[in-house]
DNA sequence: CGTTGACCTTCCCATAGGTGGAAGCAACAT
DNA sequence: ATGTTGCTTCCACCTATGGGAAGGTCAACG
């Protein structure tokens, strides 16, 4: 299977995907003469893997420690739990810090009257020590 | 005041502030031997500002707008809570997404034993189609 | 057999918002 | 004279792609 069908099969972009092939997070064959990419089943399985993690947020350096534990058939489940752990940890500090945002700036929005007046409370605010 | 005073003045790098002179978005003296920047107060209260958009998530493009806002003393309120407005929905689109995945995340991470054996629902969810 | 169109390849450039480092002045202390 | 900061510019790098050029490959159509 060529890159276009492997997209297509994916989700993925092809320009994605030769960028997981040049990161070696995938290895397609290549065709020894036109140099083409050929996708089996195995690599479209790493590639729907990699798009699951990645929209989990996972870095492609976490893809690729991931990856390669998915890989070994007698992998222990402890090491991928310490990687989830601390990405669900970022994650936890990322939300609350945008729901922190979101309300300041929420505030600010329901109290500036949208007038044409000079008086703007968010403006205040952001120009406030 | 030269850049470092600056930088520590706002908890803002020397690199980031000559990244915003770059930008025009601030525009400090310069002495004209030494190309020196000098910074004045007001250079300073600008600074901050960007500082607390940035912090918002307002990207730098939004924050020239607000700036130049912030500059006229006859500014309407209107166009800055439109702004306002417009980031504070993409705040909370972006929260629910994090949130959700967060979400996903803590229940495979709670599912996964973290054990020697090499059952793993995390890997299992992540390979799932 | 030639050509068109749809593929594929590599390569370089661009994005946002910076960070890191090198090379070269400026100012001051030892 | 030398060392230590601190300033300047410039260039490269970072993440995770997207865009597009230049060129090879392949099947189909006339």
């Amino acid at each position: 299977m060529l890159i276009g069908e492997a997209s297509k099969q994916t989700g993925l972009s092809t320009k994605t995907i030769r960028f997981y092939s040049d990161l070696d997070l995938i290895a397609p064959r290549r065709d020894p003469f036109t140099g083409y990419r050929s996708f089996t089943e195995k690599d479209l399985a790493k590639l729907r893997f990699l798009k699951k993690a990645r929209q989990l947020e996972f870095s492609i350096k976490d893809c690729a420690e991931l990856l390669s534990l998915f890989d070994q058939p007698d992998r222990s489940s402890l090491y991928v739990k310490i990687i989830a752990s601390k990405k669900l940890k970022e994650l936890d500090a990322k939300a609350n810090e945008l729901n922190s945002l979101r309300n300041q700036l929420k505030v600010l929005v329901e109290r500036c009257p949208g007038d044409h007046q000079s008086d703007c409370p968010i403006l205040e605010a952001l120009a406030d020590e």
